[in-house]
DNA sequence: CTATATAACAAACAGTCGTTTGTTTTTCTA
DNA sequence: TAGAAAAACAAACGACTGTTTGTTATATAG
């Protein structure tokens, strides 16, 4: 067999491009950033982006998935260290805190564009956060809760409350995202306690 | 003194316009959508927008203002029909709940357009969303809450929480807005029970 | 009835959009 | 070092963007 294959060039623009695209859709949306603009912050011309991306929807969609993958690692590997189903989710929900707000841009990307704004893979996007979101459902189940407890619910507030925060939260305040996640699970603790 | 402004026609197109705007921009987001689309939705011409709004952004205010506006009333409203701190407090989750899932589109361009998306009048829609936000924060400020608890992240954790389901609510879905704004508040309340 | 403010049309403006095409430069392999 | 693949440039395509301008229809007040 020949090697039709050739090996990457060594100083591969493609972490670049991710890079500022993620910069870039977060900060103004993906309607909202042109391909000219990605262009421009890479230093190329907007027709090159085309060598390595098909569509601006799939550059969207690269960085998507490094976002969710991304915040999955983190959250996987926080888990791995407790054995206590609270500690879990606690570190859990620190994990994605910090992802979200201290790891970059990839991960808010994945929760400030919708998947409604890239109706071609809107499908793709929206199967990458179940999977993802699956895993503090797994969380949740594994809590000793009040029987009359509603999980779904429990699981719904804690996610959505820590996902929101992106919209308060800035870097020099009070509070860290480990304080925050900490003082939101503290909140949802004590009303299961003895 | 002589009467110079004339009383507006009676068949006022503007509260279309205005109707239309808030589904589009709800749809498709500000960036996404264009003035061609809304000029399409109320059966005019493009250039015919301007007569009532000198730009897009000042058509985005507007809604944005309305959707202000209608969930201050609905919440206002249920707070003045309740005394104990809890139940004000749950009447306005309620109330805050179903202005976004229920009330239409004018809420939802509220919590789904960010102020970044239009910089010239970022600034007005900050202080739109922060007169609201001190509503909640003097409910919950309210609370016979032990001493030592955070108020803050309980009105972040709350009001995010029924901030973010508006991405994972839907019409035909097991709980109405009304139970999950009950069924949030309860997990939060428990803690804070004998 | 007529003057006038209201509200729309009709048509275009310059600029930007995502994308395509053909060509050139750069880099690695054999 | 020659050849090929990789990665970029250069330039344009048609469609669409927010907006402007001049004109026309319509409703209402005097």
């Amino acid at each position: 067999m020949t090697q039709t294959l050739r090996a990457p060039r060594s100083d591969n623009r493609l972490p670049q491009i991710l890079d500022e695209s993620a910069r870039l859709f977060r900060e103004k949306g993906y309607a909202a950033t042109s391909m000219r603009d990605i262009a421009t912050a890479v230093d190329m011309l907007p027709g090159s982006l085309y060598y390595h991306f098909a569509a601006k929807e799939d550059l969207l969609v690269a960085v998507y998935e490094e976002g969710v993958r991304l915040i999955t690692d983190k959250v996987r590997a926080a888990i791995a260290r407790q054995t206590d189903p609270w500690q879990k989710l606690e570190a859990a929900a620190v994990a994605h805190l910090e992802a979200l707000l201290k790891t970059g841009d990839y991960a808010l990307v994945v929760i400030r564009v919708l998947p409604q704004d890239v109706p071609k893979a809107a499908a793709r996007l929206v199967a990458l956060r179940d999977g993802y979101d699956n895993l503090f459902a797994q969380l949740v189940a594994a809590l000793p809760l009040p029987p009359q407890t509603d999980r779904q619910s429990f699981r719904l507030l804690l996610l959505g409350a820590l996902n929101w925060s992106q919209h308060w939260y800035h870097d020099g305040g009070r509070h860290s995202p480990r304080t925050i996640a900490r003082s939101f699970l503290r909140l949802l603790r004590e009303a299961q306690l003895p």
